[in-house]
DNA sequence: CCCATCTTGGACTGATCAGTTCAAGACGTG
DNA sequence: CACGTCTTGAACTGATCAGTCCAAGATGGG
């Protein structure tokens, strides 16, 4: 049955992600890691390392997919820093509603429970979940916003795009969650335009 | 040893509800649960029920000591609809700059973990979750918004509120916190003075 | 065609989990 | 003072946990 690597590392990563990712790093045991990804639990030590390695692997691969997301959404903040955030949102909510990926949210869901978490596998969750605001800040900055208001909506941004995950896994719809982001957008659009 | 019962129920239940609380149900040992309540296993189950029941007495334990909290701060709504919602957040800024109690939210806590818990414990965070938004859409209708209105912001300050946890339990300074409050708090005044 | 190498599957370990059982013993009543 | 009642502590059960180990066997180089 060996001799050459029977299996597509992205693949498994992606299904040992999806895995931490719809049932937490707590509820998620080397069974369940073996049944998602199809390799034994030998093969997962030997070729992904222990269930913290792993998680971080996992951890860093959802910070990285989505975080290029963000930047690519981001990206037009200069020339309409109101459709960039608007766009910023939509990574979100097109997510949520992507019935190929567990609702909720890999990195909120892991802040919540880091205090079970290892320090250092709780420290490297919450510098992977800071990521958010200085992204958010420097796109704001570049759209024209002042120092100190950049600094607040950015925060602001990145609580209520935090936020979606856990209202859509309460059950809240797609038009509340649509409302929940247009109050913020409505606001920042407001924010830019003070002689409006 | 015994004849009557060697404890305090609310002291107790104080204790399972804060110890849930921080480490969530998942990471919440029986053995961690006797320790906190200072009582023996069977004691717990002789007065308090399996883990299950417990968990959902600890839940309705905290929705109706913050759902009362919300309550009182939204009374005030029907004069001054905006100085509410400030003293709506203001239940929850405190609550996180409390070091008697845990960072983190048990109820926003919960529903994330909610695809680990079982189905009719899901079902009843969601319910006890779900409580927030028409509270907040009843006191800004109280306090003179449209339907449509109120309905949105309603959805938005429980998102907003909600993230309060999440954000402080990631590191994010009392200043953030309140940052992150403002823009929405900014954006109800604009919304409730159409003519200012 | 053969052998060294490396993946794989499954069995195993010790720890911990939720939940049960029961004897020991403290209380209140008579 | 004696007895029934109820709490309590500790031991126990079967399941599951993360992590380890090793024989079986497929592969590719020589």
């Amino acid at each position: 049955m060996a001799g050459k690597k029977q299996f597509d590392m992205d693949t498994v990563l992606d299904a040992a992600m999806v895995q931490f990712w719809r049932s937490g790093y707590a509820d998620t045991s080397l069974d369940d890691l073996s049944r998602a990804t199809g390799l034994n639990r030998s093969s997962i030590y030997s070729s992904l390392g222990d269930k913290d390695t792993l998680f971080l692997r996992c951890l860093d691969r959802y910070a990285k997919r989505y975080g290029d997301k963000f930047d690519a959404a981001l990206s037009c903040a200069a020339e309409d820093p109101v459709a960039a955030v608007r766009a910023f949102f939509d990574v979100t909510l097109g997510r949520i509603a992507d019935p190929a990926v567990p609702d909720g949210c890999l990195m909120a869901q892991s802040v919540m429970a880091s205090p079970a978490l290892s320090p250092s596998v709780a420290e490297h969750v919450k510098e992977l979940f800071g990521l958010q605001r200085p992204r958010l800040r420097a796109a704001l900055k570049a759209g024209g916003m002042s120092d100190e208001n950049a600094e607040g909506f950015a925060v602001h941004v990145a609580a209520v795009n935090q936020s979606l995950a856990v209202m859509g896994r309460a059950g809240s719809s797609p038009e509340q969650l649509r409302a929940i982001v247009g109050v913020t957008v409505d606001a920042l659009a407001r924010a830019l335009r003070p002689l409006g």
